[in-house]
DNA sequence: CTGAAAGCGCTAACAC
DNA sequence: GTGTTAGCGCTTTCAG
């Protein structure tokens, strides 16, 4: 592999030159640039991004650590985020490192990362109430940035949907077909966005003078298999329910298949809606009615917020609480009405 | 950030020394040891890895590049995929680095990554023939590993379904339940996938006395808008294929929905397989009989074979032809029958 | 058993 | 304009 060094020994400057040749510094004669360039173009020459780093101090390199355990969640969802992630990061010449936490621990794979100074912050999805997560790494003033609301703080960058308001289209629309006895199956309420969600749904229901009973509150998981067992147990109550919000779109199609064993009729007997539009659910049948959640955008949208974290964190630059503020962003979701409703 | 020199300093020993008593040297002092990893502990060290990397001469980090613009690609199955490579290379204490492909030049994005020096090593999947990949990384002798076979060579590792067996399983079942017109619809065959899962087919078929009528063989993309459109056409010839083998499973709900939408019953009037069983396949409506590929599994499996192959590379080992051949591993599939057939 | 010195490849401060 | 020196933090000869 071609070095500095070689260069500096075939055009017979010192490394140094060779350095500021090739960055283009205006204190290096236009004739040297020239011979650098081209012995370096002819040498194959591509700097070692080891050795850059070590010396900036600076891994230019961001980091994801993705939950093994959480099948469904792993799913289109985060792969589809990834993938935003990843397309802002090398737009900007970042790498993007992603662990798959394997520890009881969760936060060690965190201190592994930061201590061995792999990465410059990391990118945080599904925020909770009081998330550990959150909290150590701002204890440690290390940058992060995330796609989920965090409370309790104007500082700290985030980029949410505002399920609050979604679920008002949602039951709004629901109710414009007529139901009046609603249910939701929700993700586990610690998770930030679905206690959002939920009580967006009972915002809104109490606005159009309705009630959500609590007995048609489920909290369960992520998947599937939790809309379905869900589903089930719903519609065997005396008094069931004829419309089922589903917290993602995975849950939705969990619900639409138990009721579908009942042999009701979705979209006529029974409304099911879910939340993401994930590819699959213009494709399942029937097709899901949901929001719309552009999470490849999203991706790109938080790692751009911590990417600029990272920098004024290099530039020692601080920015004021307002400035700050508008790295918190709340997205209009669109309700994308389907056969499902 | 507290560095050997600072240990060092503490404990009044070289840095030398401080950096052989955490190595666990044996020609260190047991005392020395002692107070070194005491003092190490107390004031919180961790080595840093970019310093030890650019010395080792060696990124500990592989690479993997995901395609950006195939969709259907980007799905559960990659996802799976990137979580066992993701897994297992954690476990070896080896970055995973995921890069997302912009460039027109797919190459360019190895080649970037390999001057840098940014990893050891790369993961393919969906191999073609005459992959360029593989015939740029094998040019510079530069390890990877793949999913998806690799022609002519036995010295490349790979790990693949077999999609022969597989094939004969699918249609030995699809005759066993009547059909004899059978359509496929597959990715481009070009791709060492699907030209391997058709002539399964075709062997199969010729094995058991019939033919694969040519005008059922449709070769289109990797996405279920794919496996919607050629079902449509192929619903509308004079003579109608009877059973639908999508080469995966995406295709397989394309090939269902469109089937349904013909008023068609599936697993009575239409068989249709997939290939994959991503979660989705049993939760689709009807759920869908389809070859069972362990794909997180087969992540670890390819990440492993990486990794002894860099680690060969960097002791300069050179294995003889026939052990290389254990690195070509062909797994036997599972057929998961359900009720699309 | 320990330390001094060199070097991985690069950048930056400071002469000349 | 260019080169010398130093240093990022670590490991590895090689003397002592």
């Amino acid at each position: 592999m071609v070095t500095l060094k070689d260069i500096g020994h075939k055009v017979n400057r010192s490394v140094t030159t060779v350095s500021r040749a090739l960055a283009g510094c205006s204190d290096v004669s236009p004739d040297t640039i020239l011979i650098v360039r081209k012995a370096a173009e002819e040498m194959g020459y591509f700097p070692n991004t080891l050795a850059q780093r070590l010396q900036k101090q600076s891994a230019d390199t961001i980091g994801v650590i993705a939950p093994v355990s959480s099948k469904g969640y792993a799913e289109s969802f985060f792969c589809e985020f990834l993938a935003g992630i990843g397309e802002e990061a090398s737009n900007q010449g970042i790498d993007l490192l992603v662990a798959y936490a394997q520890e009881e621990d969760e936060l060690s794979n965190y201190r592994k990362l930061i201590s061995g100074r792999r990465v410059d912050g990391f990118i945080l999805s599904r925020t909770l109430r009081d998330d550990p997560r959150v909290q150590f790494l701002n204890s440690l003033q290390f940058p992060f940035a995330a796609f989920g609301m965090i409370e309790g703080t104007s500082s700290l960058p985030y980029v949410e949907e505002d399920g609050e308001y979604a679920m008002g289209l949602v039951v709004e629309h629901l109710v414009s077909k007529g139901h009046t006895r609603i249910a939701c199956i929700c993700p586990p309420l610690s998770v930030l966005f679905a206690a959002k969600r939920l009580s967006g749904v009972q915002a809104k229901m109490k606005q159009l003078g309705l009630v959500l009973d609590p007995q048609l509150i489920r909290e369960g998981s992520f998947d599937q298999k939790d809309g379905y067992e869900q589903t089930k147990s719903l519609l065997s109550l005396p008094n069931p329910p004829t419309a089922i919000i589903g917290f993602n779109d995975i849950i939705a199609f969990g619900a639409i298949n138990a009721a579908k064993e009942q042999g009701l009729k979705i979209g006529k007997d029974l409304a099911v809606t879910g939340f993401d539009d994930i590819p699959m659910a213009s494709m399942y049948r029937p097709a899901l009615t949901t929001i719309r959640q552009p999470i490849r955008e999203i991706g790109k949208m938080v790692t751009k917020l911590l990417l600029d974290t990272i920098k004024e964190k290099n530039a020692g630059i601080v920015l004021p609480e307002e400035a700050l503020k508008d790295r918190q962003i709340l997205l209009k979701p669109e309700l994308i009405i389907r056969k499902s409703t």
